[in-house]
DNA sequence: TAAAGGAACTTGTACAAACAAGCGAGCACC
DNA sequence: GGTGCTCGCTTGTTTGTACAAGTTCCTTTA
């Protein structure tokens, strides 16, 4: 069963898309919108509210609503799990496991994961044939048997985990800044030392705010940027002062 | 005036900040919450949608909310100006306007900006002292003068442009990676030349969906981290290949 | 003992109504 | 000509009600 704001939001989002409403054009009333759609106003309010969190609408008190932009910002999943980026966008692409061992939890990740025994896997992603980003993740205990039983090849963990074991990556925190390549870096990414990486460091939890796993995702230099798309009053992004959260330096291979 | 909603979401994020609601706890349904606050169930569920906006709170049809973080995403503005985010963090910071010139516009700037005539400013912002960032923006002609009035020293751009012309930065597109330092990144920031550089790439609109500008900003590697918190539902991040919509080595000040 | 069923609770969706607050255009006045 | 004002329109906020859908836990049943 569809909600019936979501079948308006998909219709008013067609609209723009497809150019009926220009960027830059008003568009219709919300009491229009909603004797159009037989929907009560409140119906149709949380249908506008969806396409203003996308950043397609925006809006102030007492003025129609504006058409901001046609390109659509893309769910979580997507700025998750790099398999499923890079299908949406017709990208070639594959994966392999370098190294996975169990250890005790070091350093934060007892205090991010909740475990004492962690599974950390080294993981190369490729695009087009070129290896472009670095994994070092490390997950949780309740996880561990489960990734393990994956084929060291696995295209898409986020989707062989929830085939497998239903598991769903609900929640995400990141970390996205700029990094000098060390030794395995260059090693495995192909770029000289101290070469430019876009690092991402996550970690991700269920719907309960169970923790599943602590990631250090290093990409090659321009391969791939991250894009964001805000407006007032709906907006996840913050800039963080240096090193915070992470200790400056704390490699998960290195040894 | 300040709507009810409002205040009962600062309620709610103050008790889970001081931690009367632990991370991982329930949180009290909303019909307990609407009776506690004498309104509507309505009103509370506005509330809560902006606790699930900054990411504190999870959700399932069914189940009671729950707790997921305390670490809250802060707004867009502070995203936006330099300024605004390092007073909320206690920094000491300044700014220099190190070239100032107008041009016409060329490459994807016409089409991002609307205007042929433009004002490119170079400016190197410092974070204690040290300077850790560097601006290369672009205004669009229609604020090009009131640029133009702002002391070379301004500590803040986005306010002084409030203060002076009642522009407001409503909505922003942003595209973040990591670069090399060029020759005069290097000279200006203080690194040596190829070490690696937090890039921000930002087209920012007003209310109306008008370009006001639109800015390549380099921040020295370790200074400074974007932060991100998402939930599956409210998420603006998205992953983007290469160099799609801003021209690879497209230096606006190099020559 | 384990599975099935159901009842109470909780969140999600939808409708209707009313008032507040801000915007824009047209009008009257100076 | 331009200034200020009013009026209608539009979005923002709030309340109240009703039902749908999913979760949790207890009870019943095989």
């Amino acid at each position: 069963m569809v909600a019936r704001y979501e079948l308006i939001a998909d219709e008013l989002r067609d609209e723009i898309l497809s150019g009926a409403h220009p960027v830059g054009s008003q568009l219709p009333s919300e009491a229009e919108l909603a004797e159009r759609h037989g929907a009560a106003r409140g119906t149709v309010r949380q249908a506008i509210a969806v396409l203003a969190a996308e950043g397609l609408v925006g809006s102030r008190q007492g003025a129609r609503r504006i058409v901001l932009g046609r390109t659509r910002s893309q769910s979580f999943a997507e700025l998750h799990s790099f398999a499923q980026w890079a299908r949406a966008n017709g990208y070639r692409f594959g994966g392999q496991v370098v190294a996975q061992r169990r250890r005790v939890s070091r350093g934060g990740e007892y205090t991010r994961l909740g475990s004492e025994e962690v599974l950390e896997v080294l993981r190369v992603r490729t695009l087009e044939g070129e290896p472009v980003l670095l994994e070092r993740t490390v997950y949780a205990e309740w996880v561990a048997a489960a990734v393990e039983r994956l084929p060291a090849g696995c295209e898409s963990v986020t989707e062989a985990l929830y085939e497998s074991v239903g598991l769903v990556f609900a929640y995400g925190e990141h970390l996205i800044d700029a990094v000098p390549a060390g030794a395995q870096d260059s090693r495995l990414l192909g770029v000289r030392r101290g070469s430019p990486l876009l690092r991402q460091r996550r970690t991700t939890t269920t719907h309960e705010g169970r923790p599943v796993e602590t990631s250090d995702d290093r990409y090659r230099a321009g391969s791939v940027a991250f894009s964001i798309r805000n407006s007032i009053g709906a907006n996840p992004l913050v800039r963080q002062a240096g090193d915070l959260r992470f200790r400056a330096g704390e490699h998960m291979f290195e040894s």
